[in-house]
DNA sequence: TATGAATGAGCCTTCATTCAT
DNA sequence: AATGAATGAAGGCTCATTCAT
């Protein structure tokens, strides 16, 4: 059985490689221009290997989108564990948030331009984005029950303010320069928006 | 002479008939698996005929946008004619530019995935997003002379409000039933929204 | 029929601007790159107005060859004209077609790259090469008569001198620098070239 | 291991067919109307297979280039095992030259209307070119060192002689019958030629 | 005379994927 | 487990040419 460890260890290991090849190349071309023939180069094995630990091209998609949930979803508990009071976990939650997406700017887009699957099975990425999206919500949960939140429908506020934070992460990412705005420090940019949100939210 | 005036109709038709049927296609499919053969095939014209219409496959997208934006800022100044006291002029743009996006989600999605442009002449696209950004920005400088919102920095909180009405529209389109998430009524998120983004920029 | 005459003049002048564009086009870019439209482009007028002055791109390829013939021709002429004594004759014969070969490299490059023809009639640029060719023969023949060259099989003679100069003029044209070969300025080997001709001529 | 060896030669032997195939395309209609799907469609591969033995159009082309030139200097290097005397091996030289490219008349077309190579590295065929040009100048150097050529400027010398062989070869291959001239037999105006360089050298 | 519209053939190349070994 | 060979489909684009007007 040592043999059959060392195999099962062997294959985690390239399929580990494959997907950080892939990674990487995202993350340098961008989603469009990424195929499976360049990972094949890059970990030096041939393109048909890959299909002995992916099904697809979507496949392998699929597994990067899950990990990148999961380095969020590392933060947000990481986050969860210091123990703020309330509106500052709720705050830095969105804070922390928009910085993972400013500093991971190709993964954060490739999770959000995911082709919509056509297949029944629920892709994993989908419960992970749940699970990342949990730790806000429970600081929002805190924050309506001491009563600093009007609140009389959590589930849309916390929808709502995802939905804003993931709109400034984006613009941040993508368009930064491009529209010709008057734009200020990114810092205080994000500030405003953290502060809209929550002043927003409060009584 | 007739004859000249027919011709030219028949241009613009058929020009429309490109624009109409690569639209179509990228709504369907998406803007990375738009390729001009298909549109050719959908309008039964060969392929090389567009290129009569459009110098590239860059400039048909780049039309396609202008339409789009166009459409949007018409949406906007019908908006700004209305009249409305700021506050309501203020939320209602944020609404109708929420609108506009579900209602066409795939040119939405097109026009923030516009490949950031290499040549040095500023594309039409551009100007004319400046253009419908500009009704909002009005909106919000009249709530911000009457006092309603707390401002000292008002280029901010305007970008601000653009990004979080951006990220509504996003989710709203691409990921409404995506992410398991538990939603409600879009008219409700919406609304929510809006409150939250004005509410968190009043004094 | 002033009109007539006055029309057959701009035909005439037409088809000149076709041909000059064409050349023009051919020198700076090259047979291969040459295309019916760019001519078009060049002189405003539509692609489809060559084909009334030239049946086929081959037709007006061929034009511009004769012509490229007919100032050689004229060079030849205008050094016969100058009655030389017939060694000198011959020699500044090789030399000039050189030096029109230097001077025009991209027609004479056009002329021997003509892809051989498959229709029955002549083209005119044969017999316009024989015309050109005519001037060194006589030349040469002067020479033999004078008992300058040894000499049984005129003929053979100059065809052997001409094949060497066009492979002088050749060469100088396409490969300068393109072999790494140690090359000497070109007016030296040009004066090399014709004295290994002529003196492998004579007696 | 059997296997290997005969996948190897499987291989070797499709890339035979695919520079063949592509030696006689050229051949039959000209380096410019050559293209990768011809030789794809008479091999009976799909046109990406041939991506799989060169990287390019370019590098096919490349191949045949070198190979022809191999097949030269191989000749050449026979030539001058024959130890002939130096006058001799220099006039056998220039008629192996010719001869060569009168057998194989769109290799050599090709090799010299190659573009010219944009890249940096040298391209294999150049460098195989200045080895069949060496034989030929060592039998002029030893003609000069004993006396029999008149000789100062022997690089002058050799290029010069080099460019009439080229004449001769491309004319005889091109242009034989296409320009109406007197011709003799092949035979005697190439040893014309021969007798004209070489007389034309000697003292 | 002149042209605009249209086209079909062709170009090189890349890609995801399959399959026998 | 791994791979090399092979492919069909597709991509954007250019060109010479025709034809009705």
């Amino acid at each position: 059985m040592g043999v059959q460890e060392r195999r099962a260890r062997e294959k985690e290991l390239l399929r580990r490689k494959i997907i950080d090849a892939a990674a990487q190349l995202i993350v340098a071309n961008g989603y469009e221009a990424f195929s499976l023939r360049q990972v094949a180069d890059k970990i030096e094995y041939s393109a048909s290997s890959i299909y002995l630990y992916f099904k697809n091209k979507e496949e392998l998609i699929e597994a990067i989108c899950a990990e990148t949930f999961d380095e969020l979803i590392a933060r947000m508990d990481r986050l969860e564990a210091r123990n703020l009071p309330p509106l500052e976990a709720f705050e830095e939650g969105i804070r922390e948030y928009i910085r993972f997406g400013l500093q991971h700017p190709k993964h954060y887009e490739l999770v959000f331009s995911c082709p919509p699957a056509d297949n029944d099975g629920t892709p994993l990425s989908r419960s992970k984005g749940l699970q990342a999206f949990g730790t806000l919500a429970r600081a929002f949960g805190r924050c309506a029950a001491e009563g600093i939140f009007r609140c009389g429908t959590p589930e849309q506020d916390v929808m709502v303010t995802w939905m804003a934070m993931h709109g400034i992460t984006t613009i941040l990412i993508t368009d930064h320069g491009k529209w010709d705005l008057p734009w200020s420090p990114i810092e205080e940019l994000i500030e405003h928006g953290v502060r809209m949100v929550s002043h927003g939210l409060k009584k």
